[in-house]
RNA sequence: GGGCCUGUAGCUCAGUUGGCUAGAGCGCAUCCCUGAUAAGGAUGAGGUCGGUAGUUCAACUCUACCCAGGCCCA
């Protein structure tokens, strides 16, 4: 029999023991061996970043993918269920530099490599089990690792890479070296979830790279890009976007001495002080018009827009927004002298003037050939001997000067211009971001910390015109937040010049919101060549070896040809992953000069580990059959921000590079998790909420239900967990509201089959009406979730969830109350199948709910049922049942229910006492049928508690109608006449208009014909009736009230007194009783009139009135005093 | 600087091809109901539909400009 149920369910209770009863009886398993055969339903679940505990960020996506795998799964289709972690990376490495209290890469490299990657591995396994302990606890069903499984890997790396013994999800149980197992984790002999620091994935990468470099796309760079001095490594595209922050530097002024003209110079202006020592050049528009002005002692040249403007700097990123306004030009230099402007000209008349630079006197400044790493640079010219005007169309009028410090080793667009004019390179910084050799006390000092000092040495030399502190957009470091420098670097790139190749797969993929496609398009449309290689330590090897001898490069495609060509060192490398820095030591032949080969220092890019995810999972490399099942992916389903340019990007990229084709089918993308008031979440801020917290103060199930109802591209503000002061959204109250509603009517069948000791038995004919409504919307439940999880719409399934939720139990419940109590097996079958049905349509959105009812109501009846409610098939419409009909007719029941609650309100006259009339003019022949019928008449009657509904035809024998014209009919034909026409209309005679025929109007000489659906009418009534019009259905409550309705109210008030009584009393239900009350005439009479009915209702053997208060209890009723006294008999 | 998007009730958002009294949920207020009861239901507030101008008989809806906010790219 049914276990009793709780009023009100605790959540996290009923959460911890449904996850304890699906593992005990291993539910899971039993679900992918009953699926194992089925049609496949390919999911790919992007890799999660093993770095903290999950925030409840993570948990929106979370469980929308686990909600569509168990809906597939209900439909009996195979699945993967295979989580990932991200594990590779510089972010790693940070928070191990941290830990361990390491500052730069000499530290690490003295505290030693292998350590260092041992310690970011143990890192990545730490946090990989947190995350699957979390995401278990969210109901998220994969195929986990067990957490204490990865912790024990991890101590036993730490602990001397000793020998363990551990049960893989496979079942397999692997006795070896920590190492050798952590390698090869989501592997298909072990099972679980997948590492991008498996073997399989980063072999599978270096196939990718070879692929690319057979066509000839792999390249080493030399240009001036953004570096991190203290990462001590170049920066990526999508990683530089990462890290754009407002910032404030102090800019300065500064006057470049023309050659051969007395004390006139080129007035420049940067923010990089630093970048000075290196300038070659000057570049101005020619297109622009630049100014002669006088200062003090001196003449410069300066552009004319900008020398007049007032600067604006409009900031803008990563959601912040600040506006500076700055003086122009003119006002600052006029702050130290006057100014006059002597002449204009067009830019193009300062090229090829000739300055003395500022710091010509520094000895790199004169190296012939400039100081360049990769090469001669400048046609074998010292930088001094080589100051000129240069000309740049790029130039704007709205920064600067106009005429702009050019330093080729210090600036990518520097750079270009520099090879367009064939200047010397001063590349000053070393990789620390390091003054080297030949810049005087700048040497050995850090390009972050000099501007002082260079602005100093600027003064000195009589140069510094003006400075002033200078807010604007400047990319830092998307780990540790220093300041980027930029500088030559020696890196490897993928040529992207096969774009279209990628672009052609993006249309082929549903994206949803649509809007996706244009961003992805967008972003490979602008994307620059991909630059791969990263100088740091822990990451994909990549698997590139140069040559010592020639420098001529191979790119290797797996651990076998590595093997193969390997001619020194594999001993050492053998037993390892490919990691540094075992796989440095393998040394192979130069196939064009035969000299040895050594691999490039560098580690690769992070999302070329995330990249060919949709291959190494897939066992693309060593199962092919496999991946030919599972390739393409069904869905993908993540965050959009961001991903556009990061996973999203790399897993096209790599797989129009594979196989040419998109990697995955659909794309869902859901938006960000906000806090309560909208405002984005920082764990600095101190408003990001964890996971687990949030789990045990809503429970897991509240949260899935809030991340399910949300509309998946809008920002969800998640509720505080304790709000206080401005609370902001609270929609988990909401969310647990709904849930209890159902689950009321959960706990009213419990109790009420208990009593009754009613279970599922032979089926009995359904013809109850209420039975049949209620199977029919039950349908159409059915059908709207089968519909919203097919297009991955599920808030739809959220919303068909609540409004027959709202049905079931302000409708079918309230109004079948009476039917239970009298134990018809008709209203038990029905209700029966309403909540088993229910619960496993919403099973996939709420598995412990839906596991917790359906244990209680179904296992606890029949042994023979699937053990589990995630073992059962997703519900189909089942046609039958579909009544459209009596639907509309319950439609229009309900409908006119409420219009007539509506206008008992107005009456200001309480339920419980009965009115006389209600007359309704239908909208139409459909409704004027349903309220023909006595049986509906009967259920609007009871609801609203009046005696009589009144059928008629034309209101205006009741109020007083005014016409208007329907403006949206007539507009078209009546154009400018239609206001006349509503003057006329108002006062015309109702009678005439209401016949049914059409209507003639005189405007303006013109005469119209208005058919009776152009005009809408409106109403006033007299005093006692309350009227309205409700989109076409007129209704009218007499509200008289006559002394035997009062009375009738009395009594119904007396009924209502002593149900309170019994229940303060604590009778049951059942118990029968003797009523004896002293009340005034008026109360006593309407009692005595009604005593039948309230013998009834209250299971009165006697109902008698007492000479005297006799002791009973006071009560109030209708403003007089009663006495009563209850006893059982 | 370039591109895209948004601005509707206290809050979060709907508003189809321009046309009737601009909607929903929450919050708030008032009321009702009471054998689901530390539940349930109904009603309400007057929101210059960001601003200005234009097109039109008619504009939240179309056009232009402006203001504010967001996203992407430089």
């Amino acid at each position: 029999m049914y276990r009793p149920v709780a009023k009100v369910p605790d959540f996290p209770v009923i959460e911890r023991e449904m996850l304890r009863f699906w593992e005990e009886n291993r539910i899971f398993d039993k679900l992918r061996e009953q699926n194992a055969r089925g049609p496949r339903w390919s999911f790919l679940d992007g890799p999660i970043t093993a770095n903290n505990p999950m925030g409840v960020h993570h948990a929106w996506g979370r469980s929308l993918k686990d909600m569509y795998q168990r809906y597939h799964a209900m439909n009996g289709q195979a699945e993967r269920y295979q989580n990932g972690f991200d594990c590779q990376g510089l972010w790693v490495e940070v928070e191990v530099e941290k830990s361990l209290g390491l500052q730069t890469k000499r530290e690490i490299r003295d505290y030693g490599i292998e350590k260092f990657v041992r310690a970011c591995k143990e890192r990545v396994l730490t946090y990989a089990a947190r995350q699957t302990e979390q995401s278990i606890r969210l109901g998220y069903w994969c195929d986990w690792d067990d957490p204490a499984v990865l912790l024990a890997l991890r101590d036993g790396l730490a602990d001397g890479d000793r020998v363990v013994t551990v049960k893989l999800p496979s079942g397999l149980t692997e006795t070896a070296r920590a190492s050798e197992i952590v390698r090869k984790l989501g592997s298909a002999e072990y099972g679980g979830s997948y590492f991008t620091f498996s073997d399989e994935n980063n072999y599978t990468i270096w196939g990718f790279l070879k692929k690319c470099h057979e066509q000839g796309f792999i390249y080493r760079g030399h240009d001036v890009m953004p570096w991190c001095g203290r990462c001590g490594t170049g920066l990526s595209q999508m990683e530089v976007a990462e890290g754009r922050r407002i910032t404030q530097h102090t800019s300065v002024f500064v006057r470049f001495p023309i050659k051969g003209e007395d004390k006139t110079a080129l007035l420049v202006w940067t923010t990089t002080p630093w970048t000075l020592a290196s300038n070659v050049a000057v570049a101005v528009n020619p297109e622009m018009t630049y100014l002669k002005v006088r200062h003090g002692d001196w003449i410069y040249y300066v552009a004319k827009a900008n020398f007049e403007r007032d600067r604006v700097q409009e900031l803008q990123v990563e959601g912040k927004h600040e506006s500076h306004k700055l003086p122009s030009i003119r006002t600052i230099l006029k702050g130290s002298g006057t100014v006059e402007v002597l002449q204009e000209l067009p830019g193009r008349k300062l090229l090829g003037l000739t300055y003395t630079g500022p710091f010509d006197d520094l000895p790199a400044q004169n190296v012939p050939g400039g100081v360049f790493p990769y090469g001669q640079t400048g046609a074998g010219k010292s930088a001094a001997e080589s100051h000129r005007v240069i000309a740049w169309k790029e130039i704007s009028e709205a920064e600067g000067t106009g005429l702009v410090h050019i330093a080729p080793g210090c600036g990518a667009e520097d750079q270009e211009l520099g090879r367009e004019n064939n200047l010397p390179f001063i590349a000053p910084l070393d990789e620390s971001s390091v003054f080297q050799e030949g810049f005087g006390s700048l040497t050995g000092r850090n390009a972050n910390e000099v501007s002082d000092e260079v602005i100093a040495a600027l003064k000195a030399k009589g140069l510094l015109v003006a400075r002033e502190k200078y807010p604007h957009v400047y990319p830092h470091c998307w780990r540790c937040k220093s300041e980027l420098v930029f500088r030559p670097v020696d890196e490897w790139f993928i040529r992207m010049d096969w774009r279209d190749r990628i672009e052609r797969t993006v249309p082929t993929i549903r994206w949803i919101p649509p809007e996706g496609e244009a961003r992805e398009l967008d972003w490979l449309h602008n994307m620059r060549d991909w630059m791969i290689s990263k100088k740091r330590f822990w990451g994909l090897a990549l698997p590139i070896w140069v040559c010592n001898e020639c420098e001529h490069f191979t790119v290797i495609g797996s651990r076998e040809e590595l093997k193969e060509r390997a001619v020194e060192g594999w001993d050492t490398f053998e037993g390892n992953s490919p990691h540094r820095p075992y796989i440095d030591a393998v040394k192979i032949r130069c196939e064009k000069c035969g000299g040895l080969s050594t691999r490039v220092a560098d580690v690769g890019n992070p999302w070329l580990d995330a990249g060919i995810v949709p291959f190494s999972t897939m066992r693309y490399s060593t199962d092919r059959a496999y991946w030919e099942k599972w390739f393409p992916a069904d869905l993908v389903l993540e965050s959009f921000p961001g991903q556009f340019r990061n996973w999203f990007y790399s897993m096209l990229a790599m797989s129009a590079m594979i196989d040419g084709r998109a990697p995955f089918k659909s794309l869902l993308g859901h938006a960000l998790v906000r806090d309560a008031r909208g405002e984005e979440m920082h764990k600095s801020k101190g408003n990001s909420i964890a996971f687990d917290e949030a789990a045990e103060a809503l429970g897991a199930e509240v949260m899935r239900y809030i991340y399910a109802e949300q509309k998946t591209a809008q920002n969800l503000n998640f509720p505080d967990l304790h709000p206080t002061g401005n609370v902001g959204q609270t929609i988990d109250g909401e969310a647990r509201r709904k849930l209890l509603t159902f689950w009321n009517c959960y706990s009213f069948f419990v109790s009420n089959a208990r009593s009754d000791g009613w279970k599922p038995g032979v089926p009995v004919p359904v013809t109850n009406q209420l039975d049949r409504w209620v199977l029919s919307r039950l349908q159409r439940l059915v059908d709207a979730a089968r519909n919203a999880f097919d297009n991955y719409e599920h808030y739809k399934l959220i919303e068909a969830f609540q409004l027959f939720d709202d049905e079931f139990s302000n409708w079918y419940l309230r109004r079948s109350r009476r039917r239970f109590w009298a134990n018809e097996a008709d209203a038990y079958q029905t209700i029966y199948a309403v909540l088993t049905t229910v619960t496993r349509v919403m099973a996939p959105a709420l598995p412990f709910l839906a596991e917790e009812v359906y244990q209680n109501l179904v296992c606890s009846v029949d042994p023979s049922a699937p053990a589990s409610v995630h073992l059962t098939r997703y519900p189909q419409v089942d046609a039958s049942l579909i009544d459209e009909a009596l639907e509309q007719s319950i439609d229009t029941v309900i409908r006119i229910k409420n219009l007539a609650l509506s206008l008992r309100t107005q009456s200001k006259t309480k339920i419980r006492t009965p009115l006389g009339t209600l007359y309704v003019r239908p909208r139409d022949a459909a409704d004027r049928r349903v309220l023909e019928n006595p049986e509906y008449a009967a259920q609007i009657l009871e609801e609203a508690n009046i005696k009589r509904l009144v059928l008629i035809e034309d209101e205006t024998t009741l109020v007083k109608v005014i016409f208007k014209p329907d403006a949206k009919k007539l507009g078209p034909r009546a154009g400018k006449y239609l206001k006349a026409i509503a003057q006329a209309l108002s006062q015309a005679d109702p009678k005439a208009v209401s016949k049914g025929g059409p209507y003639t109007v005189q405007v303006d000489g013109e005469s119209f014909e208005l058919a009776p659906d152009e005009i809408l009418p409106s109403y006033e009534g007299p005093e006692n009736l309350k009227c309205m019009l409700e989109q076409g259905t007129f209704l009218a409550l007499d509200t008289t009230l006559t002394p035997e309705l009062a009375q009738e109210g009395l009594a119904r008030d007396f009924n209502r007194l002593v149900q309170d009584q019994r229940k303060a009393m604590n009778l049951n239900i059942s118990d029968r009783i003797v009523v004896s009350y002293f009340a005034s005439p008026r109360i006593t009479e309407a009692i005595a009139a009604h005593e039948a009915y309230l013998r009834h209702e209250l299971l009165a053997e006697r109902l008698e009135s007492s000479a005297s208060q006799n002791g009973g209890a006071k009560l109030s009723l209708s403003g007089e005093d009663v006495f009563v006294t209850i006893s059982r008999v």
